[in-house]
RNA sequence: GCGGGCGUGAUGAAAUUGGUAGACAUACCGGACUUAAAAUCCGGAGGCCUAUGCCGUGCGGGUUCGAGUCCCGCCGCCCGCACCA
């Protein structure tokens, strides 16, 4: 091989070796810390991203490290290639869905392979393999069966040009999430997941893992838990109660009407007979198909009068039923108690109806006593019975105890999260394990015929609508209750529930005797460490999260949380600008690659920003970059024969210059910086590092050139070979290349170098994880 | 409105955790080598000033022998949620 830096020759040639020799499989031997670097999976596009070098090359460099630190390490990668971004991009092409996805999951595992990524290449696999969306299915079935799954013919949120129902968290400011067009809602039978009754765990779970605090912060207020009082106001002229929710029950004596959600399930019923019921119920369906935002745009807008009435539970009076558009049906019991002294909204709908507005809590200063103004802050009661005089926050309790001993309320809380709408009127997904019945309703398939498999053949696509429902093969089954002729669920699952339990896979694929393998994952899962872009930390963490807080209380995984610590890291960005094809400004990670190799490339996304702040791709940088690394090489290749020479043991050598002792010092503090750096996931001060203690350790070998002792020479190779380990899972081919021309029989890859000749992380058998969870304690 | 993050050169950013602010790098300027350019190497550089010096980490206070770092109060930017009962 020649003298001269040609990365392409070197990358290709370590990528086949360390392939060849199988060094990154995956190994549970004992002894060993353990560590499992989750990533969102990619979706299969054919073609990387630079996102995706971003993203990767951060948990590939996390695991190079910690493999050279002596741990067992699972790294691999799922496809994600299962669900409408799929669909959407084949129907594009023109090609099946299947046909697709071949030669893109080819080509993109050529890709991710090509970065140097050190995956366990035997562990990859894909979502739309029916073996693993067999156990997708069969997770329904379980939830299912425990009631976690149900069906609802509630209205949910749809989009027409993706002709499919969403779930709440898909529609992003009353648009769709993949097509960006507005939304609608419907009302049709789909598939929940509950997760009201998880919201506890979810929340209690934020305090025990690590996590960006914005992130724990979105997903608390997201799951948003309000305490307070559910009261009954029973219904005049008939046996039954509406319910409503409160947080502030102080201003209870104030309410001058019941607001109640357009959705609101018992309205048909409290319409029924009335005059106007057409006119009433054309309104109610008129706001039901209306997205919520735009509802909520005005909160003063003008409702109905039912023309029906409950009584007070603690002064009999007769309170007007309303229906409110701002009241949302998901959000406590869809009904509120309309207070319009004390509460905005409430008091902007009842200046519109002309409702009274009753003023029940006093500021106790004059002035604002008796003006029009809502009064949201704390006082004293007035005109509130046998509770006036009281101050509001004593009031609180004192009220809701009267209540519940009247037996006309209870305390409870009410949580802002929506349950999970799952059911996709789309072809390509996991479909639905479900039979519909004429004379049995909704049945479970068998686990026995799991799976239920996606039809690749004969599937016209042509057609609008969701091509499932044209296919009669697929459609046409019995019963297996009964055995009388019945149809297949049509719906498909949400793409997010297919990689909900994708980590669990991870720790064996190839696992036949159930969803996962429980030995592997007992020893791998919480994972300890997980990367990815903002959605992924926010979002689908959230749905992961959800699904295993369902299997952990049915005792089907030995974890309650998927992972220990996640990071998220920032955009790469060009010109200051989101990359993009519309912009024209989109560089390819192919073209970097071929002008500047991959450890540069590498090494310039390390260095540009830290992990979690967007970064300018800039030319410039990755020449530096790419300078850096040619200086390495040209300069170990200069050090060979200087290090591999063996001078006589002379009696007149000095014990250690003092030029040698401030080298050695330097090099230790070097290394430790760079070690705490690696720990701490702050690779752009890695890089700064590694280049200033380059710099030094050029300088000295000039010194050892030009007087070579035994000593100086055997520090020199010391700090050239820490070096080549330390800057490895950077630039894993031009150290490993370097480092077998030094002769050094064993690969970088292939063992805990650092560990050995530089020393151990300070956190011994913790994970990155638990450090920085220390760190913030 | 509520919550979270962040303010240091032209730029990405350092600062041994309270001890010489701006390391390292990019861009820039100058020099060397070249017929020339590129590449490479060497040097310069926070601001003000002729200079001794003075001022400098968004702004204003405070604690301290000493503050980019700690405390209080403002200002500005980014992100998320939202008329939340």
């Amino acid at each position: 091989m020649s003298d001269s830096y040609s990365p392409i020759t070197i990358e290709k040639s370590w990528q086949a070796r360390w392939r060849e020799s199988g060094v990154f499989a995956t190994r549970q031997t004992p002894g060993k810390p353990r560590f499992f670097a989750y990533e969102y999976p990619p979706f299969p596009s054919g073609e990387l991203h630079m996102g995706h070098v971003r993203n990767y090359t951060i948990g590939d460099t996390v695991t190079r490290y910690k493999r050279l630190q002596g741990y067992n390490v699972l790294y691999t990668q799922g496809f994600d290639s299962l669900g409408l971004p799929v669909e959407d991009a084949a129907i594009k092409v023109g090609k099946t869905p299947a046909q697709w996805l071949d030669e893109c999951i080819e080509k993109m595992t050529d890709e991710l392979f090509g970065l140097g990524l050190s995956y366990d290449a035997e562990k990859i696999f894909s979502y739309h393999d029916p073996e693993y969306y067999k156990w997708t299915q069969w997770i329904f079935l379980k939830l299912f069966e425990a009631g976690a799954i149900y069906r609802s013919k509630q209205w949910s949120d749809w989009c027409e040009t993706c002709i499919t129902a969403l779930a709440f968290e898909q529609v992003e400011d009353g648009r769709c999430w993949r097509c960006k067009e507005q939304t609608t809602k419907t009302q049709q039978e789909q598939w929940y997941i509950d997760v009201h009754s998880v919201a506890p765990e979810l929340l209690d779970g934020l305090e025990t893992f690590d996590f960006p605090p914005s992130a724990k912060v979105l997903q608390r207020n997201w799951i948003g838990c309000l305490p307070g009082l559910f009261v009954e106001f029973p219904i005049e002229g008939s046996d039954t109660t509406i319910e409503v929710f409160t947080t502030k029950v102080s201003a209870i004596y104030g309410t001058t009407f019941i607001g109640l959600a357009p959705e609101h399930p018992d309205l048909p019923d409290l319409v029924t007979g009335t005059p106007d019921a057409d006119k009433v119920l054309a309104a109610l369906r008129d706001w039901c198909t209306t997205p919520l935002v735009e509802r909520m745009k005005d909160p003063g807008a003008e409702g109905i009068f039912l023309d029906r009435y409950c009584t007070h539970p603690l002064t009999g009076e007769r309170i007007p039923l309303c229906v409110a558009p701002y009241v949302q049906a998901d959000l406590g019991t869809g009904a509120i108690l309309g207070c319009p002294a004390h509460d905005t909204n409430a008091h902007r709908f009842a200046v519109t109806m002309g409702l009274p507005i009753k003023t029940v809590i006093s500021p106790g200063v004059p002035e604002t006593a008796g003006s029009d103004a809502v009064y949201l802050g704390e006082g004293h009661l007035v005109d509130s019975g046998c509770h006036s005089g009281l101050a509001s926050s004593e009031a609180e309790t004192a009220i809701a105890q009267d209540l519940i001993d009247r037996e006309a309320a209870r305390k409870g809380e009410t949580y802002r999260v929506r349950d999970w709408c799952i059911s996709r009127q789309r072809y390509w997904s996991a479909p639905i394990p479900i039979i519909h019945c004429d004379h049995c309703g909704p049945v479970a398939v068998p686990e026995a015929d799991l799976p239920v498999l996606l039809p690749t053949e004969g599937v016209d696509m042509t057609r609008p609508g969701n091509p499932l429902e044209h296919h009669e093969r697929f459609m046409a089954t019995q019963c297996p209750a009964c055995g009388r002729p019945a149809r297949r669920e049509a719906s498909t699952l949400d793409t997010f529930v297919n990689s909900s339990w994708s980590y669990m896979r991870n720790c064996n694929p190839h696992y036949h005797d159930g969803m996962y393998d429980p030995d592997a994952v007992t020893y791998w899962v919480p994972c300890d460490f997980d990367i990815g872009g903002t959605e992924n930390i926010t979002v689908a963490n959230f749905y992961f999260r959800v699904v295993l807080k369902w299997l952990d209380r049915l005792g089907l995984t030995p974890m309650s949380e998927p992972f220990k610590s996640s990071i998220f890291h920032g955009m790469v960005l060009k010109d200051g600008r989101k990359m993009s094809k519309s912009l024209g400004n989109v560089v390819r990670p192919t073209d970097l690659i071929a002008e500047y190799g991959v450890d540069s490339v590498r090494f310039q996304s390390m260095w540009a920003a830290r992990p979690d702040s967007d970064y300018n791709w800039s030319d410039e940088k990755a020449a530096a970059a790419r300078r850096f690394l040619t200086g390495v090489w040209y300069g170990v290749l200069d050090l060979v024969p200087v290090l591999g020479q063996t001078l006589p043991n002379m009696d007149g050598d000095p014990v250690m210059t003092n030029a040698d002792k401030k080298f050695a010092n330097a090099l230790h503090v070097g290394s430790g910086k760079i070690q705490a750096g690696y720990e701490r996931i702050e690779f752009q001060a890695v890089c700064n590092d590694l280049m200033l203690l380059w710099d030094k350790l050029k300088k000295y070998s000039d010194r050892v050139r030009a007087h070579a002792t035994r000593r100086n020479i055997e520090l020199l190779r010391r700090a050239v070979e820490q070096f080549l380990i330390m800057l490895n899972p950077i630039a894993p081919h031009l150290t490993e290349e370097l480092w077998g021309r030094l002769g050094n029989p064993v690969m970088l890859a292939q063992s805990d170098h650092w560990r050995d000749r530089i020393g151990q992380d300070r956190t011994g058998q913790e994970t990155v994880g638990q450090e920085r969870v220390a760190h913030e304690h």
